[in-house]
DNA sequence: AAATTAAATTCAGTTGTCGAATTAAAAAAC
DNA sequence: GTTTTTTAATTCGACAACTGAATTTAATTT
């Protein structure tokens, strides 16, 4: 059988061509979630609505949605009024609220927030938690963790066995695969076992993630991100972050880090960054960039230290009343956040840009200017220009963002035990 | 049944959370694919090595392998000498070389250059052809894409019937997606049907990209970014380009055009751009930039016009010899290169950054030096410095890259009609 | 020749999905 | 007030894609 085929031994080994390595998880994901998942986010539909969405059969449609009711997941709403006149009237579903619970809880250097949410992403309840602003050791960190679970649990009357999966979010550098904190401003050790000590202590499934990460996720599954496939999140905090959304799935980079928008260098030799580099993004907008310059524009002498707030919330108000310095200095940073913004633009060309962060406040920043700047900033040559929306979103937004990466994981198990 | 339902009318509707458009191509590869895919790679495999490296069962892969066999996309090989001295002697298969036949050709503005290649990713025949530098109609440049494609049929003895589908790579603003051309330097007109108008002249498919996605593709397929899932491509040439590749995947944006390092503003104000801008890197980096520095520094009066290339290799020339001014051009270009670098670093993280361009020889842009200035650059605060890799390869790298784009299509229709 | 070993095949069984035929529940037509 | 029409949902047979256990094949070693 073997003679006729051509023989190895002389003809050298074919090289070969193409990638070596496999794709990664490349989650075929089942028609039954799927299903689920269209249900959540229509908040209602019927499985007609399913068949036509998804271009399931029919009866794929009956089989699988008959599995996720029988699992509990899932529910027919009666005594809809009908708008569709004629034919058998449809029955719509809904995720069961109450069959899950989980927690998302963002860790700030000054005040805590969580959410407690159900399986349909509704806030039973938030808390929030002051704390002082100073680097904590691990054990600190989980104390206040635990304080703001308690607050949760209690006002939602629900008990910690309820709590099915919690996410947490922080700024620094985080791990999300394994669950560690290589770095953080807010712990002061570094490489720590967040996920491992979190489990040990509370005994439910913890989810780690950046902060920017988490906002990022709560704009795909709360906010403007929900209608696109592809767009980027970039906020101005106390650092400039991104997150980045391909194919509705968070990006993290091929290291599983953050992307780190805040320390692309603008200039060569530029301002000085708390990084230690000069010419980052952050060292023209974050806090404390604009707090050092206002301290020379106000001619306030670095002895009497202002908190920083008090001294942008001056830095603005005197720009608003006419101050030409100050007016510079905000037009500067809005200068540098367009050219921040074009190059996100040219080099990941997403739909939508978001921007969110707390500094919202002082409009100079985002200013119709920096926008027509940054279009002109962008080249446009046949596409459309990007669309881009400011969020002045409070800070509960980030904690829903760490119940979607909770409820994430929380569905997908569910799911799998199903059959 | 419906009775103690909860009731629609007085309760909200839900809000739903998630993500509302579904997943793009999630393309859940079949088996019988990764195996085809998997033997290609590899140049030769066994059973065995297919069943350990997908974890497939031992069944299926006799299965599968038995139905590409059959339809003429595999084969066995005879006689190879064994290594594993006992039990019975596994059977190498390999990819059938001579199923299908694809072109991939490289359009440039004075230059274009095509290989042929087999099924297996072999290069049977190679042709360029030189051509007046000057935006061309359609017509003519399909002209010369015959030209190129009788060059290579002639000498590979293939006819045009044999050629299972063409890839064409050019500069500008390419649609992978529907095949045209918004806009290209070698083209003079804009919004060109390329595809169409290839497909109606010569009747076989045509898959088209930008250059910098060829040589990304060409990376992934022949080069260093096989063993990567994820890099970053970096070229120097006319422009400054780059491609970008996700879980074995090119990423193409998501409007599906190119990204464009070269329009990142790396200073404010900057440097005057061919695009009409100011502070793009590429005006910075480009050969025309160079070029137009080396005028001041050598000397040479505007009218003395010199071709760029000999200008520049004047200026290499006095810059190794010596001269103060030349090496501080491109002492200064290769900051701005290492500027440029880390911004894709920051932004990406990648694994691996491959440069690779023309403007290779000018070893001043690729010195030891802007790979450390580049890591200075970058964050590096756990992770590992990203790995970069300097490729001088010859410009028939871009050709082949077009025929990855060919052989994925080809191979994607042959195993889909397998059954 | 018998025992051992590894590769490959066979085959029964499971799962996930589709599609055609059918049933269900309402409004509209007669 | 029956019959028709319309739309939603279910049932059920078929099939493709796999897996896993048992078996066969082809070599080496004892």
């Amino acid at each position: 059988m073997l003679a006729n085929l051509p023989t190895g031994d002389d003809s050298a080994l074919p090289a070969g061509c193409g990638p070596l390595l496999p794709q990664g998880a490349s989650s075929p994901k089942t028609l039954r979630q799927q299903i689920f998942e269209h249900v959540r986010a229509a908040g209602r539909a019927t499985r007609t609505d399913v068949i036509r969405a998804l271009g399931v059969s029919a009866g794929s449609a009956t089989t699988l949605t008959g599995d996720l009711i029988a699992a509990g997941l899932l529910r027919e709403v009666a005594g809809l009024p009908r708008e569709t006149g004629r034919g058998r009237p449809a029955v719509a579903l809904e995720v069961v609220p109450e069959r899950h619970h989980v927690i998302g809880i963002k860790l700030s250097d000054d005040t805590h927030s969580a959410v407690l949410t159900d399986f349909a992403g509704n806030t039973l309840a938030d808390a929030t938690l002051h704390t002082p602003s100073q680097p904590k050791s691990l054990d600190v960190i989980l104390t206040e963790v635990a304080d703001l679970m308690d607050q949760l649990m209690t006002a939602a009357g629900k008990s910690a066995a309820e709590i099915a999966a919690v996410g947490i979010g922080l700024s620094g550098i985080v791990d999300h695969q394994s669950g560690t904190v290589p770095w953080s401003p807010l712990l002061a050790t570094r490489d720590v076992d967040f996920a491992a000590a979190f489990q040990a202590k509370f005994g439910m499934p913890l989810y780690l993630d950046n902060d920017a990460n988490m906002l990022t996720l709560a704009e795909l599954w709360f906010g403007a991100g929900r209608s696109k496939t592809d767009f980027a999140v970039v906020t101005i905090e106390h650092g400039v972050g991104m997150g980045l959304v391909i194919d509705n799935r968070l990006y993290r980079g091929a290291r599983g880090m953050g992307l780190e928008l805040g320390h692309t260098k603008v200039q060569l030799d530029g301002a000085l960054c708390r990084c230690g580099q000069r010419g980052c993004l952050e060292a023209y907008l974050a806090d404390y960039a604009l707090a050092r310059e206002a301290a020379t524009a106000l001619h306030h002498l670095p002895q009497e230290h202002q908190s920083p707030n008090a001294l942008l919330d001056d830095l603005f108000t005197q720009a608003k009343s006419g101050n030409t310095a100050a007016q510079m200095i905000f037009r500067r940073a809005g200068r540098y956040l367009s050219v921040g913004l074009a190059n996100v633009i040219q080099l990941f060309d997403p739909a939508l840009i978001i921007i969110s962060g707390e500094r919202m406040q002082y409009d100079y920043l985002y200013a119709q200017e920096v926008l027509e700047e940054m279009h002109h900033l962008t080249l446009n040559d046949g596409r459309s220009p990007c669309q881009v929306e400011t969020h002045a979103w409070g800070d509960l937004v980030w904690a829903r963002g760490a119940t979607a990466l909770a409820l994430t994981a929380v569905t997908d198990t569910a799911i799998a035990a199903i059959s």
